[in-house]
DNA sequence: GCGCGCTATTGACCAACGTTCAATCGATGC
DNA sequence: GCATCGATTGAACGTTGGTCAATAGCGCGC
């Protein structure tokens, strides 16, 4: 597929009548690596990391390869830095719960926020937390981070009656999110059994039962 | 360290005085398949799946890169198959419980034995059951059929009480293997703040609790 | 309005990788 | 000993991720 037209003949061509080259289209840095960054989000719902080559990215965007390289030192990073981005959307749909609610309802809340981001990002949400772990030692990085963060936020929201929290509930809770995102990848797929209410409540019951559970094991 | 020595030269000395040509080994077919399926278990729980290459793989087994295709048709498909033995490794260890037993402790010493194959493996089960997700959905299927017989067996000692097993529980309990996967890989981190015991009754009591919330939540 | 510098953009290039295949060598049965 | 079968090799190929010098569009000073 290359070697159809010796080389001289083809830039004369392309000298003498112009073939139709797109012309350049020139872009500020951020909106690039945003538009490359959306794109790359969209390729990588679809088909897994090494499906997807760097042509492929290039083409989708009407861009050369090389360009690519000129915002993100490789593929890797590339991917990682989409990874960071979605789970940065993801925080930031769950995380404005009203501080005056009590922990209860907060968690609940958080959770239906939670549940609506899985529900509009199903595929999003599958491939980039669920399978995207083994690309990159940095993807793990980030995920844990963001179970970090979540973590974090619901401790706070445990608020008064622990002023410190034992080590026993922080890997219950932990435990916890593990089981919030597996029932809700599983709720995914089965959502005609059981309807999306009932599984806000059993995780709320289910943090509730497992962090007293846990205290009255792990203190005494 | 290839041109040291001009072709010609090298081949006469070949034929005259042998220069040391390693002898080529024989192996039986089913032999070769374990030792390969060994190493690569080896090498891929120490670096991720595209930071390894055939050459690599090659090498490490002491085979030319183009006897590997004759035991199997692809590195993808060499890599699954590594994940598909480190699964049913890990059912085995878990696998034989006194099915005498009442329920609860019958599910303690399983868990006592998913434990055992934790430490033991920890790179392992890391790599492959957290990272390999995204190299392949062959993987994603083998861990989803690996959490499913898992989820068989538990409810199958949970025994009379229930006939048929309510969608809601079933959910529920995937929900907790899940806290148990994720429990499991955070604890491997914090042995040290957190007893092995400790964490081995919480999830047995979490899966209680969990079960009784879920029948009062679901059924009426 | 004009050139000039900056840089976004390109296309050709390279090394490395996964994969294929004809040729070879070793053991095994006759 | 010889033929046969299959394990084993090494060279080759197409594709991929990544590099680089050359180019062309844009904003700035004049």
């Amino acid at each position: 597929m290359h070697g159809l037209m010796p080389r001289k003949l083809a830039r004369a061509a392309h000298l003498a009548t112009a073939p139709r080259k797109p012309p350049r289209v020139r872009r500020r840095l951020a909106d690039r690596r945003e538009q490359l960054l959306d794109l790359g989000r969209a390729l990588f719902n679809e088909r897994s990391y090494d499906e997807i080559s760097i042509d492929d990215i290039a083409a989708a965007a009407g861009i050369s390869k090389g360009l690519l390289y000129h915002y993100f030192p490789s593929k890797r990073v590339f991917y990682v830095e989409g990874v960071r981005a979605a789970a940065a959307h993801m925080l930031d749909i769950v995380e404005p719960v009203d501080r005056d609610l009590p922990p209860i309802d907060r968690l609940r809340v958080g959770l239906d926020r939670y549940l609506d981001y899985v529900e509009a990002n199903a595929r999003a949400y599958a491939t980039l937390f669920r399978s995207g772990m083994g690309v990159d030692a940095a993807v793990s990085t980030i995920i844990e981070e963001t179970r970090e963060r979540i973590l974090a936020r619901i401790v706070e929201g445990l608020g008064d009656p622990l002023r410190v929290i034992p080590p026993v509930v922080a890997l219950v809770l932990r435990g916890w999110i593990g089981m919030v995102e597996s029932a809700s990848l599983d709720w995914l797929e089965r959502r005609r059994e059981v309807p999306r209410d009932i599984l806000r409540d059993l995780l709320v019951t289910s943090a509730q039962t497992l962090v007293v559970a846990a205290l009255e094991r792990g203190s005494t």
